[in-house]
Formats: C-alpha cells, structure tokens, sequence
DNA sequence: GCCATTTTCTTGACTCGTTCAAGAAAGATG
DNA sequence: CATCTTTCTTGAACGAGTCAAGAAAATGGC
C-alpha cells in the first residue's frame, strides 16, 4: 500500500502517533481534495467500516494542526479539507453548484497579500475566495 | 429618528416593504458593524421586545438579497451582518479575539482581483480575509 | 380612509454539523 | 512484555439556522 505508506511517514514526520483511523483519513484527503467531513467519514469506512464519526472528527483536527491538512469553510459549506498545504495557494467556488477549483496564488508565499492599512494586525494568511459560477453552471439558464 | 428614516428610504428604494423589524435590524447593523445575527437580536429587542430571531433571520436574508447588507462568515464564526456594500472592500479577522476590521481594497471594484487560470468560471467577487492576531493579542503571551 | 390581497411575522418543532464526556482500546516507551 | 499515554467508541448534547402553519400587518385599488 504505498498511499498509507506516504500517510503514515507523514505522521511521524510531524510527531504524531500511527493509527488505522490517521493514516486512513490522510490517504482520502489526499485522494479527494475539497471533501466534506461528511464524505470522509463514508470513504474511510470503505476500508475501516468500523470508525467513527468522531474519530475521524478528531484526526482531521490533529491533521489540521499539524499542518498535514487544510481546512476551507467557504460561507454556508460545511468543512471541506484538502492535503494541499504549504503554498497558499486560493479557490474558486461556483455559487450554484458549490465546485470547489484550486488557483495558483499569483503572488507567492504567504501571506501572498498584504493589506493597505494593517490596524496594527501581525497578519500571517490572505485567505481569497473567488465566488462566481463554473462554466457548466454558467451554461445553464 | 434620523436614522430610522435613512433605513425607511432605503427600504423602499429597493421595492421592499417597510416593516418594523426591517427597519430597526437594518439601523442596527448600521450601528453595529460585524454583529451577530444573535447580537442583532438582542439589539432590535431593546426597542422592538417582541420581534422573533425567526424575523430577523428572514429580515437579514432579504436584506441581504436586496444588496443593502453584506453577510460574511469567517471560519469558525456565526454569521455577521455589515451595512458597507457596494465598495467590495475586505477583512482583517483577529485569530484570537474573533475582532473583525474592515479594509480598503487596495485594487478597486469588485472583482478586485482576478484568478491566475480561471478555468471557466465567471468570477463575480473576490473574497479577501486577512488572518493574523490584532494589536492586543499580538501582545500577549 | 377602508378593504382585499399579498407579504411578513410569530410560534414551535426540527435539522445539520459539530463538540463534549466517559470509559475502552490501542500505540509508544523502557 | 508491562506500563503509561494517547486515541478511539459510544452516546448525549449543543448552537446556528431552517421549515411549516397560521396570525398579523403593509400595500394598492376602490
């Protein structure tokens, strides 16, 4: 299995524990980008039929912690996770259908934006969201 | 009441009913930048002590359709409401306090920004929320 | 001004996504 | 292999928001 073989190098890599629930949750994120908790938990029991809701709820926490992970919450989705980490990179999400299409941040790093006038805020993210409508949606009437 | 008359106009300037609660939820979020919807229930409340969270949840919806509030919704946060549209202008959210600070957009009109590769989308708006601690917690431990 | 029509508000139940809490199971450490 | 933590299972609970039915109120024609 060389997909959990990456997870569970990834695990230790950042310190935390190797378990079935951890390495199961990270191979799914990695093979399906932009996925709710609610479908992780589905994909994960197609191998681990036993785990439950909350464990996976709690490995996506860790994960997200730790970095492994990235948590997007685009205004009235439910949590999506993606194993894209790293390079600030931004989304595309369709108003209709709920698509979600990643973008190469044009910048580069993060924080890829700064503001005109900070506040005073140390500001560590620019998180960017372009809402519109995929093409098939676009299409339609 | 001034400012009751200024929500009474802008009400009817976009063919909506002018209704109690609608008028007193809109001058509060024009008093109230970045409130709650539970907030704002709490303050129409002390001039108006029978209106249900259900009307102000339907208020802030047609409003908000009507273009006169702007609804955002940092992660990890309930919904809030803000009076500013029109201007597409951004977000400074405190990792700490939950403290949210309206930026200019450096670039103009929506959509300030466009996507590198847009693959396909109609891009409409270009949601920025700038991540970081604020003064005050920036001083903390 | 008043009545009819349509919209909006009240009431109360309910859903969804997520978290809390207690004990059982399973990794890690020596 | 035994111990000690951490993590998982189970099941209840929570907050934000929505749904549905009927009562109240705003608009527009008379």
């Amino acid at each position: 299995m060389p997909v959990t073989g990456e997870a569970e190098r990834a695990l230790r890599g950042v310190a935390l524990r190797v378990t079935r629930p951890r390495v199961a949750v990270l191979a799914e994120v990695h093979a399906h980008p932009h996925a709710t908790t609610d479908a992780l938990i589905q994909l994960v029991r197609q191998h681990l039929p036993t785990v439950s809701h909350q464990a996976v709820y709690d490995v996506l926490r860790v994960l997200t912690n730790a970095g492994l992970v990235r948590r997007i919450e685009p205004s009235g989705s439910a949590a999506r996770y993606e194993a894209r980490v790293g390079d600030n990179h931004h989304h595309l999400v369709c108003r209709a259908c709920g698509t979600i299409v990643d973008v190469d941040c044009a910048v580069g790093e993060a924080p890829c934006l700064v503001p005109a006038e900070d506040h005073g805020f140390a500001v560590d993210e620019a998180e960017v969201i372009y809402w519109g409508r995929c093409a098939a949606c676009a299409a339609l009437p």
